[in-house]
DNA sequence: TTAATAATGCAAATCATTAGCATTTAGGTT
DNA sequence: AACCTAAATGCTAATGATTTGCATTATTAA
C-alpha cells in the first residue's frame, strides 16, 4: 500500500525498511484504531495476505517495534501477550468473561501517580492498570 | 511451627493439610510481610530447610493457594511471575533499574476506577496497577 | 559493484509451566 | 488398628511461547 509512509515510520526509527518490517507494519496499520493484536494474528494475516515470513522474525520484528515505540505489549492475566500500535497514554478494561478489551482515559489518575511518585521521590517510568470487569454484555 | 494455624488455614479453604501444602505454608509465612516471592525461590528455601518437594506440586500448590484466596499473583514486566501473602488490596511500584517491587495504597484510585467501571456498565471483579519507576536508591 | 553490516529463515534450544500416570497418603469407616 | 476411596504426590514427558545460533541473503554506504 502506501509504503513511503512506513518507510519513513521505519527511518524515524533507525529501522531499515526491510521486507518483513514493512510486511508486519502493513498488516498492523490495516487495523482499526486501538485494536489489540497477538504476535500469531499478525503470522495469520501475513499468510492469507500470500506475505511468507517466519515466526521468528515476526517475533525480532515486533521486538523492534517495541523498544522503538511503535507499538506497546501488554501482559493480561488469562489472555497473555498482545500489542497495540502506541497511541496515548491509556489504561484498560479487561472482561474476564468475553475477553474484551477496551480501552480509557482518565487525567485524574495520572496526577494521582504522580502523587505516589514523587512521594517515594522516585521517577515515574511507566505505568500500567487494568481493570478485570463483567462488562456490560457479559452482564 | 506453628503447624496448628496453617492446618487451620488450610482446613478453612478446604484443602487438605498435606505435607507440601504445609510446607509451603510455612515457608511463605517465614516471609516478611510485603514480600514477593516467586516458585523458584520457594523451591529454594525448602531444599535448604532439607524438605524435598517437587517442583510440579508447588506449582499445583501454589495455584491453589490462588485460587483460594491465599495468595496473590502478579506477572511484570521483565521481571515475570511473583506471588505474595493476600492481605489488602494494594497497587505497586517496580524500579525498573534494581527490581525492587514496592506497595503502595491510595483509597482516590478506587474511587476513580469504580467511575470508570460504572460508566461503562460493567462489575470490577479486580484490577492491577504498577508503575515503572526508578527509585530513590537507583536515581 | 562491491565490501561491510544488518536482517532473515530455519531449526534447535530454552524457559516456565502443565499434564499423564503409577504410587502414596489422608481421612473417614468398619 | 486395618481398610477403603478419593485426593495428593513425584516423576517424567509434553506443551507453548519465545529465543538463539548460524548459514544465507538483503541493504546500505563508499
Amino acid at each position: 500500500m502506501i509504503d513511503v509512509l512506513n518507510i519513513a515510520i521505519l527511518k524515524a526509527n533507525r529501522l531499515r525498511p526491510t521486507t518483513v518490517r514493512l510486511a508486519v507494519l502493513s498488516v498492523i496499520s490495516g487495523y482499526e484504531e486501538g485494536t489489540h493484536f497477538t504476535i500469531e494474528k499478525i503470522c495469520d494475516d501475513l499468510s492469507s495476505s500470500g506475505v511468507k515470513k517466519s515466526v521468528g522474525s515476526v517475533y525480532r520484528t515486533l521486538k523492534e517495534f517495541e523498544d522503538t515505540g511503535i507499538v506497546i505489549r501488554h501482559q493480561f492475566d488469562s489472555i497473555g501477550t498482545v500489542y497495540e500500535s502506541n497511541t496515548q497514554d491509556h489504561d484498560h478494561t479487561v472482561c474476564v468473561a468475553c475477553g474484551k478489551i477496551k480501552e480509557f482515559f482518565k487525567t485524574e489518575f495520572d496526577a494521582l501517580r504522580k502523587e505516589v511518585v514523587s512521594e517515594s521521590k522516585g521517577r515515574l517510568i511507566k505505568h500500567t492498570q487494568t481493570l478485570y470487569v463483567v462488562c456490560e454484555d457479559c452482564l
